[in-house]
DNA sequence: CAGAATCCTCCCGGATACTG
DNA sequence: CAGTATCCGGGAGGATTCTG
């Protein structure tokens, strides 16, 4: 069986408002990041995902299902079971979000620096980025960083 | 000098509705194609990006000078001249961004018809997957496409 | 030409229930 | 467990106008 997801894998302590990728809309990325090791079950999605809510996580998967980047496959068991797979559109995206979180990884130090030297306050559009492709390397770097 | 910019190299005619990638905030990844062949000046920019407003362009650029992707400068003639570049570190986004061209040039016809067959109405969240990142090869595909 | 200043709208997506 | 049903606020960003 596939291991279960990380629960910090997305970790809100993240720097993911520095991150300059996005892929898909806010979550789409990271699902299919997600679903790369396996199928998942909608709540077991849910865990790395932590601050999404059930609504936003079915509008996303049925967006990603009509777009043809995962399948739903619902059990007929008691409780419920129901399973969403990467197809290989889907898989095939996993190169391009390794090669961001790859990116990211290399550059976005600079970026934090820039953004430290910087007298820009850009004020009107603050300091944020959209969202977050993240690699757990980063999340690790980035917790011992604030932790220390 | 480098050619002018294609005034249709973003023209909404392209599929970028349909494009599940995005660079950075809404503009951030055009503007570096914009600049990938040389310094553009802010109306120079404006062209391709038509529907930008000024408030956003201005917004965006000083985002991408303070994370340090582009510099700006200043001449001091008459009508005023003002010239963005990329930085190394703007200039480094470019892989990720062909990457991402590549992968939709490959790709997007299967999501659209994945999305032509899908019985998937996404009802709430509407047939909209984010932002544009375009190449000029799609673009034109896509015109001949909706022009016969 | 290169923006700055205002105002305003739309809609994404979060919160909080509830159900088969 | 795997969702649906409502309500609702905030903020990105468009439209418009004006200036050095």
């Amino acid at each position: 069986m596939t291991e279960p997801l990380d629960p910090d894998m997305f970790d809100p302590v993240c720097p993911s408002s520095a991150m300059p990728f996005q892929i898909g809309d806010k979550w789409t990325g990271m699902i299919v990041r997600c679903l790369a090791a396996g199928p998942r079950r909608f709540t077991e999605l849910r865990v790395p995902l932590r601050t999404i809510t059930p609504k936003v996580l079915t509008a996303t998967l049925r967006a990603m299902r009509r777009d043809g980047l995962v399948t739903r496959t619902a059990y007929d068991e008691n409780p419920p079971r129901v399973e969403y797979e990467l197809t290989e559109l889907g898989r095939s995206m996993l190169i391009l979000i390794d090669a961001a979180c790859a990116w990211s990884e290399q550059y976005l130090p600079a970026i934090l620096e820039a953004r430290r030297a910087s007298e820009l306050t850009t004020s009107g559009e603050p300091e944020r980025l959209k969202p977050p492709i993240t690699s757990n390397s980063q999340i690790k770097a980035h917790k011992a960083e604030i932790t220390r």
